[in-house]
Order: structure tokens, then C-alpha cells, then sequence
DNA sequence: ACCTGAACACCGTTCAAGT
DNA sequence: ACCTGAACACCGTTCAAGT
């Protein structure tokens, strides 16, 4: 009798987990609401709790379907320090992908299948590549933190398209106080801008495998 | 007449954003309202407007406060190394007094007086020490990155009191899925748990310093 | 100049009721 | 098993009104 129902196809903790991420990455953090995904995804909010604990579970699904995403390369690319470049690398694309949603990578608690598979694979692959398993872990961590941590710095901070004088300067000026002194003005343009963010984000995972060669 | 309105005293953009940075401090960032840091001040919620632009202001607001609180050595402290040492460990300092207020820092696209402050500083410490200019600040920009990053990362992820074996397990399986496989359980312990956190971090550090002195 | 009352649309969450 | 209506306390924000 009804045509209109024909295409309703049904809810799943997947399908929300992947609309809210979309969501998130259209309209920011702060606009994602019970009520209006559930709009989103032809259904009223309440019916979310189907499918997810809360808004909490909610976010911590965020950070799922985010790890969910990165793809593990079936190749290994040269020595050990080559997986180590292709590991950052990949942490810094994933943050990338996803500006709005990024901080959630390191707020929220939880450590996705994803995550473990992704951090097993690449200590696999260094151990194989030499380093001694306590090694292995001490530099996977320390990576990480960078990685993550640089991405997040440079979204929040950094110039990131082609920049000319009068794009820099008003990059600075919509994030420096009203009446800022001039010298510390100038300070927020010389760190802010004029620089390449790739060979910028290289220069700490050179320092560091360069660190390594020296010191044994 | 009244004797109850005598202490009233007048409120103040700083007094609130102090206010609101205790408020994030024991309850948390989601449990932060305006109607709620108003009653904190004796005060309706909308009153807070009359000092703060609205909760997107008072958000930044909270950033200022912490940068606020980075105090500057007097002193030189060593050459440059010790510089940079004293200024990534400044960084880790601040996130950890206000672990609950801390992603703010990574997330809000503000630069407050106390933060251009603190990288002039260290800029002038640099190269002073020594280095060029363009060194001085891509060093900076490097371990800035690093430093917050780390911070946020063990915050989240790694266990940080005494580690016994059950508490260490406990820690793991609290943020992993149920269900995750045996070896995956494994690599998050392993990457988790059982690292004296100050030594990990001070890794990342000596690594990029001593691939500096070998780099040139 | 600063605070309040009243009001608004919106939010997360619950639960009994529908199918 | 999944979705909805109705309802709740709470949220950010506005504005005219008080002092």
C-alpha cells in the first residue's frame, strides 16, 4: 500500500558512526547534536541510543571510524626508518582528512581495534627491520606524540595555503590579542607563517632518526 | 540597611576566566556552562556577558589563563640545549596542571599576550645561544609540537601512577574494545604501560638535540 | 556600568508506547 | 528489534528592564 517506506534501509552502530564523522567533518564539533544526526540519517534522535551508549559513545565511535580509515601498507618501504616516516606520515594524513574532528584523537580515551593493528603492524616491522623490541616501543611512542602533536599544532596555528604578505598578516591578526605590542607581533608572524609545513613536519622526524644513527 | 551586600566584589573578565579554568580544573570540560560558572560567582549566567564575548570567548578565555601561568627562568639555564630542554619541559608542566582544560590548548585558534610572550623569550635565548634566526625558530615550531603532543598523548593513553601488574591491566581494558583478540590486547599493554613516562619523553628530546650536533 | 527576569530555540536523555 | 511521542532538566543567548 505505502510506496514512500519502499527504501528505508535500517540503522546500524556502522552507518551512524560514518554519518556523524561526515557530519562532524561539514558542519564542526560544536554543531553535531543527537537531534540533528538523527535528522541526518531520516530518523529521530532518540532512536540513536539504539545504536550507540550517548553522545559520549558517540564521540569515542568518531575516533573509530577515524582509525578505521588508515590503510596499513602491504609492502615494507626500505629499513626501519623508512617505516618510520611512512607511520607519522599516515598520522598526519589522518588529521588531515579530518581538521574538525582531529582533537578527538587525543581526548578521548579509547584505542580502537584499528589503533592496536595499526601500532602492532609497524612494531612488527621495525623489530623486523633490527631494533630490539624495548626500542621498538620507546620510539613508537615518542613518534606518535609527535605526529599527532604536530598535526594538531599546525591546524590550529600554522598558514597552511600559499602565502603572501597580506594573507599572513591577517592569519596572524585573527588569533593575536587586540593591542598586541609590535615586537611580539612580529614574533607570531616569524613562528606562524613563511614556512614549508611538509619539510617543517620532516625536520623532527630527520632530527630523530639522525639522533639515533649518532647515539646508538 | 543591607548588611549581606557588603563583600560583593565587582566582577571582572579576569576574575571569571580564573574562575572558569578552577570550574574545568575539578569538574571537568563538558560540565562547564554558563549558567553554572555564573552561580560559582554569585551571579545569573548572563551576567557573564557582560565580561566575555559568549562561551566561544570564554573557551579562548581559559586558554589565556593557563599560557598565563608559564612563568619565564630569569636566568639562562646551560647553553641552548638546556634551553630547549627547559622550554618543552614548561609545556608538559602546564598540561599537566590542567589536564581536563589541556586539548583547549591544541584546539583553540588563539594566541594569547603570555604565549607570544614565552616564544620570544626562548626565540632570544636560541640565538642568542648561538643559532640562526630561521634555526631558531623551526626548532621551536618542532618541539613545541612535540611537547604538547606527548603531553596530550600520555594524558590519554598511558598509565601514569605506580604500575603493578592488574592496575596496568585494568588501565588497558578500560579503553579497549571488548572483544579485541588476545595479541592485540598484548600490544596495547606493551604500548601502554610499563615506561618511566619522564625518560620516554626526555627521549624525544635527546634524540632531536643529539641529531642536531651530528646533523650540523 | 553592571546585573536580572523573562523568554527563546535547542540540547541530552528517559521511558512507556507503538509496530 | 527498532522507532516514536511526550516529557524532563539543562543549555546558550537575547533583550528590555531594573539599579
Amino acid at each position: 500500500m505505502s510506496v514512500t517506506t519502499a527504501t528505508r534501509e535500517p540503522l546500524s552502530r556502522e552507518r551512524v558512526l560514518r554519518a556523524a564523522l561526515v557530519y562532524v567533518d561539514e558542519h564542526g564539533l560544536a554543531a553535531l547534536s543527537m537531534h540533528k544526526l538523527g535528522a541526518e540519517l531520516g530518523v529521530k534522535g532518540m532512536s540513536l541510543y539504539n545504536h550507540v551508549t550517548g553522545k559520549d559513545g558517540l564521540l569515542d565511535g568518531i575516533v573509530e571510524a577515524m582509525w578505521a580509515e588508515v590503510a596499513l601498507p602491504a609492502e615494507p618501504v626500505g629499513d626501519w626508518r623508512g617505516e618510520v616516516r611512512a607511520l607519522v606520515r599516515s598520522l598526519r594524513d589522518l588529521v588531515h582528512r579530518h581538521p574538525a574532528a582531529a582533537p578527538l584523537l587525543l581526548s578521548r580515551p579509547v584505542m580502537p581495534t584499528s589503533a592496536l593493528e595499526f601500532y602492532d603492524h609497524y612494531l612488527r616491522r621495525l623489530t623486523d627491520g633490527g631494533l630490539r623490541q624495548q626500542r621498538a616501543v620507546e620510539l613508537l611512542r615518542t613518534v606518535t606524540a609527535y605526529g599527532f602533536g604536530f598535526a594538531l599544532a599546525e591546524l590550529t596555528w600554522l598558514e597552511t595555503d600559499s602565502p603572501d604578505d597580506l594573507r599572513s598578516f591577517r592569519h596572524v591578526s585573527e588569533r593575536v590579542p587586540a593591542g598586541t605590542p609590535d615586537h611580539l607581533v612580529r614574533t607570531a608572524l616569524l613562528v606562524c607563517t613563511g614556512c614549508d609545513m611538509n619539510a617543517q613536519f620532516d625536520l623532527g622526524i630527520d632530527l630523530m632518526l639522525r639522533g639515533l644513527d649518532a647515539g646508538g
